[in-house]
DNA sequence: ACCTGAACACCGTTCAAGT
DNA sequence: ACCTGAACACCGTTCAAGT
């Protein structure tokens, strides 16, 4: 059977999950689907159109906010939403940056995440600012947690500051955000 | 005369103010210098250190932060300062979020923006938290910026939001931040 | 001490030619 | 329509051997 831009994308996403994005290479990704490297731009363009896809797919299960609740509220679970989506991903973070740099407004979730920030009184020339901070918090602050793990793993005296307080860092940030909005 | 780990160095800020981060590689670089590539691993251990080396220089030039003025103006100066060093030069953003993900604590000025933070009132525990807000948005606004330019080059219909519109995203999230810190 | 030559194990992308 | 084979123009890094 012939091979489709479904597949494509679903096993990219699988190397992706297993081995992170340095492994995450057209080659690779032939091999796994079994044909040669050029049958893939048969159906992607290039590799950042494929990267978009991927971001897209680690995206896909956070759930629409809720409207009903109260708009601070929603957008705090939101930035969580969009955190677990991707840290549990190696380099998920970075994906899903690249393809916001890329093609921005080409993620349904961050689209949700600008009309958060208007739901929470942010006027219209300024949400997709606001926007933005919220955005680089959440995949800054996961980038940074991987890289204190990966730092722990090789060098046992790092040990200064447990997992534990390196996971808060997030809320802490993401107060400070959520405070500065309703002051501005 | 022999090269020396200065004379790398210095020719790879050249290179990415010249052309960018996909043209800084090593064998590039060893062209340049007109050595062969292997002959710069004797003054650099690897792609990654030598990056950060230059992040270093990229930030070298900022001012140490004026220890005289109110904590908050003393702030937003030094995210400027930081936002100016890097605007400047093509993927000069993604070479400083590099070097501070590969190597925290190596950047004199990130380490100044925490002491900063910790001036304007925040708790020895949560400094590196909101400072890692602070740096995330310096460098993802400047890389939107980029990336905003690249898309209105390449697509003159992208003319909707113009370019003094776009800079301003900056303030606009530096005062939201500034804000949440007098509030938490 | 410092560098070259040459290799190793890769990349992304294109494209004539095949089915 | 969809894919292969083969090429093009590259990568980062290592290391014996030379000076």
């Amino acid at each position: 059977m012939a091979l489709s831009r479904e597949q494509v994308v679903t096993t990219a996403v699988d190397i992706l999950r297993r081995y992170g994005l340095a492994d995450l290479t057209m080659r690779r990704l032939a091999r796994e689907l079994e044909v040669a490297p050029g049958a893939l731009y048969w159906h992607v363009a290039n590799k950042q159109e494929l990267l978009v896809e991927v971001a897209g797919r680690l995206l896909a299960a956070i759930p629409e906010p809720d409207p009903d609740r109260p708009a601070e509220e929603a957008l705090a679970a939101h930035a969580h939403a969009l955190r677990e989506a991707v840290r549990h991903v190696p380099d998920g973070a970075d994906v899903v940056a690249l393809a916001h740099a890329v093609d921005p407004g080409s993620l349904r979730p961050v689209e949700e995440l600008v009309r958060l920030v208007g739901r929470a009184g942010v006027p219209a020339r300024e949400r997709e600012a606001v926007a933005e901070v919220v955005l680089h918090h959440v995949l800054g602050s996961v980038t940074t947690e991987h890289n204190q793990r990966i730092a722990l793993d090789l060098d046992p005296d790092f040990r200064a500051r447990d997992a534990a307080a390196v996971a808060k860092t997030f809320e802490v940030g993401l107060e400070v955000v959520l405070a500065g909005l309703r002051r501005v």
